[in-house]
This record gives structure tokens, C-alpha cells and sequence, in this order.
DNA sequence: ACAGAAGTTTAGCCTGTGCTACAATTTTGC
DNA sequence: GCAAAATTGTAGCACAGGCTAAACTTCTGT
């Protein structure tokens, strides 16, 4: 027995990563424009997802609950710890299916493009095949 | 000057993936079952995809407005032409990114569950690469 | 210094998708 | 034929994430 169905556990999974899939998107932002620009504001963040600002508020204050995230009012996001872990774990998982993609031959803007959304739903299992398949043809 | 930003536009498209995605799946569900059983009823979608038989309810309404799925009170659950070539692309696309997992050498159980995530965000140019990987490898 | 620009917060709206509880209808078994 | 089971529908809740408008705070340039 595995579960209810078969049929239904990919929906679920598929489910499970949509509901943890801001979350890691934010915080990799927050990581990226830290990098690059000292610090990041609501406003970077706004720009870089193209959402307003009220809806990137929201949400940096629902991953500072969840202990993600850290700020004070009218200051700069800074990352937790926690924030800073899962980060780093989904900028490599980001970057493995990316240069994937380019290895199979796909163009730069369009690998970008799919590779933001393929992220979250590649398995630990697939992401290291990923990996490997990489590292040969690299 | 490619629109706003490079870095929003991936996000961009995900969000509009992830707006189509719940069609894609239902109208490929509805055919499948249709195949598989003759017929569709609401509790047959709601196993499929381990939800309530409201919440599937709810999206029947709302697919049966868009012009995909046709229904008349406590009767099953059919295609329209229009749902019924979203169906057939969507089932084609699953299956060659299935496919492409399997020939990566990733076995069936998580091929199937990542293959249903990760579907949704493989463009026309990146399906068409994957199919003729899938086709050398076959 | 201080006015205007920039950035942030809050209030309030919408849609989609998840749920439980309960009502209504249809099918099934005896 | 009729009670029970199965199926479908409805009411009403929650939460995430999209928006605009407006208020508030901070920064900047003269
Ligand atoms: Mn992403
Ligand atoms: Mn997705
Ligand atoms: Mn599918
Ligand atoms: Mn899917």
C-alpha cells in the first residue's frame, strides 16, 4: 500500500511545492540582492518579482513569521539563519536545473524562464541525476 | 528592451503557468477517466486528485464557464472540443516529460510525481527538445 | 530647513483553492 | 417500493497572493 491512490500523490506533492515554493523564491531574492547591492529593500523585491509592493510586504511579513526572514519597520530584509540555509540549498538546486537545461542545448532566456518553475518540483533523487548528467557534459 | 525587467519576467511566466495549471490537469484527468471508465463523475475527480468532492465541484463550475468541461446537474462530467485539445496536448507533453525522466535513468514513482509539477513549466521550445531526446534514447 | 520624492505601511477589495457541515438527489439492495 | 448508501450540491469558513488608494515615514536636494 503507498497511500490513497496512486494516481493522487503527485497532485499532492505538486500541492506541497506550490505551498513552500514563495518562501524559497523570496529568500533566494533576498540573497541574491544582498549580493549584489548590500542590502535589499521592499522595493528591490517588488521590482524583482514584478508584484506591487503591498503584495511583497505581505509576504515578507508572512516569512518573517515563519521565521525566515528578519526586518524592522521601514528597514532593510535581512535573512535568519534559517532563511539564509534554505537559501543557499535552492540557489544550487536553481542553479543545477539551469545549466541542465543549457546542457541540453536550450538558449540562456529560455532556460531562465522554464527553470523558474521546474525548481520546486524536482525531487532530491532527480536533482542529483541532474547534477551528474551536469558535471559530464561539462 | 525585453519589458520590465530580465529578472521578472521568469516569475512572470511561472505565476501564468501556475494560473492554467489547474485546468491542465482537470481536462487531462476528465479524459483519462473518460478511457479508463467510460465515464467521469465528481467523486472520481476528487480521488484522482485527493481533494473534497467540493473543492473539485467548485473547479467543475469554474472549467464548465471557461468552455472546457460540460456538465448538466448530478449527470457525469464531459470535454468539450475546446477541452478536449487542451486534453491531448497536455496528456503529450506529460508523457514526454515523463518519458525524458525515465530515459534519465530516474525510476517510475518519482519520474511520475515530478513529471506532474514540472509539466506545467516546460515551454514549446524545451518539449521539443526533450521529445527528440526521448525519441535518440528510445 | 524643509518641500518634494521615495519608500513603507495599512485598509480594503478580489480570485482561486482548500476545508467541514449539511441538504438534496440519485442509485442500489432487499 | 422503500430504506440506506452513494453522489452531488450549497452555505460558509480559511488562507495565499494579486490589486488600488491613501496615509505615514524617511531620504534628498536646494
Ligand atoms: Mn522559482
Ligand atoms: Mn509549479
Ligand atoms: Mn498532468
Ligand atoms: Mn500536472
Amino acid at each position: 500500500m503507498t497511500g490513497p491512490t496512486n494516481k493522487s500523490e503527485p497532485h499532492r506533492r505538486t500541492r506541497r511545492d506550490h505551498a513552500t515554493e514563495t518562501a524559497e523564491d523570496y529568500v533566494e531574492a533576498v540573497a541574491e540582492i544582498i549580493t549584489e547591492r548590500e542590502v535589499c529593500r521592499l522595493v528591490d523585491l517588488a521590482k524583482y518579482f514584478a508584484v506591487s509592493h503591498v503584495t511583497a510586504n505581505r509576504i515578507v511579513a508572512r516569512l518573517q513569521k515563519e521565521g525566515l526572514l528578519q526586518t524592522e519597520p521601514y528597514q532593510p530584509i535581512e535573512l535568519t539563519p534559517k532563511g539564509k540555509r534554505l537559501a543557499d540549498r535552492c540557489r544550487q538546486r536553481h542553479e543545477i536545473v539551469y545549466r541542465f537545461l543549457l546542457s541540453l542545448g536550450i538558449d540562456q532566456k529560455t532556460a531562465a524562464i522554464d527553470a523558474e518553475g521546474i525548481e520546486h518540483h524536482v525531487s532530491p533523487k532527480t536533482l542529483r541525476k541532474l547534477e551528474q548528467l551536469v558535471d559530464q557534459s561539462g
